[in-house]
DNA sequence: ATACGATCTCTAGCCACTTCAGGTTCAAGA
DNA sequence: TCTTGAACCTGAAGTGGCTAGAGATCGTAT
């Protein structure tokens, strides 16, 4: 049996210690159209083959850099039509990078605003005298941006 | 009619425009026992009183503040009962304060990522040469940090 | 032949809502 | 008083991106 062969034989769990997805998100991945559906064995278990492996790895990686699967199908859109300007892969990537700067900013004065509310007790006075309940019991107190 | 009738006879669009929580998200609260269920009219509909202006705009809060609703849950129940001991809304603020703080570091790692991406192709050539779908394809150019 | 881990399908659950369908109630104007 | 039409009602399903479980079948080592 031929390197080729082997790579046809690969189960869904080989494919998953691979990549590092999980097996049922592999499957979840197919179902929702990211991964094209494979061969399957005679009784009826998939194979998977090395394109399949490619694959995977381009979804995990744009996965761990937070693309939605939207984004992901257009980019694997892209790559599978080479001939495709890459005007898009840019504007998606933008996109989402700019998602994750809006994401920090706020994340980053909710921080502020935690800080701030978690400095004023430090345990130990009963509830009723506790600033963390005040604060939020009233918001005028608060500089908060609302969103 | 007086004041307080006046606040005891508020209905739930009202309540919303007090205090910017959507109408079908104030039934979910309720539906979710963070808000107690108010009086009915004769016709069956919600009447909301000063107490439940209070308690929403306090849930409304602490969700700005990306508190999860079972964090909020226990902070209500604090305020609910001014004997106990703040001990535990201090421990939920700064266990959320830590959780924003890892989400913060996630993501600035993710916007340095994307910007060196998003740098390497300003849009133009086809698909085949570029450098989004290239870096995606293959984790080993990738200095990204596995989570 | 048997045992046992890997795989199969299908369904439901997670969070915090949002949306929809199809009805009922309320308040203001004619 | 009647009529509109906006506001309200319930209950179920949908969102994203998986994850978990039940219960059956497959594959392979001994």
């Amino acid at each position: 049996m031929d390197a080729k062969n082997i790579a046809r034989a690969m189960p869904i769990g080989s494919l998953s210690d691979r990549t590092g997805v999980k097996v049922e998100t592999i499957r979840y991945y197919e179902q929702v159209g990211l991964l094209p559906q494979p061969d399957r064995s005679e009784g009826n278990q998939r194979r998977y083959g090395r394109a399949h492996v490619e694959r995977l790895a381009f979804i995990k990686h744009a996965r761990d850099l937070g693309f939605p699967v939207d984004g992901i199908r257009a980019l694997l859109r892209l790559s599978d039509n080479p001939g495709m300007s890459c005007d898009e892969a840019h504007a998606i990537s933008v996109a989402h990078l700019d998602d994750v700067r809006h994401k920090i900013a706020r994340l980053r004065s909710l921080e502020k605003e935690l800080e701030r509310i978690a400095a004023t007790c430090s345990g130990g006075v009963t509830a009723c005298d506790c600033a963390i309940i005040e604060t939020l019991a009233d918001h005028s107190q608060c500089s908060h941006d609302q969103h």
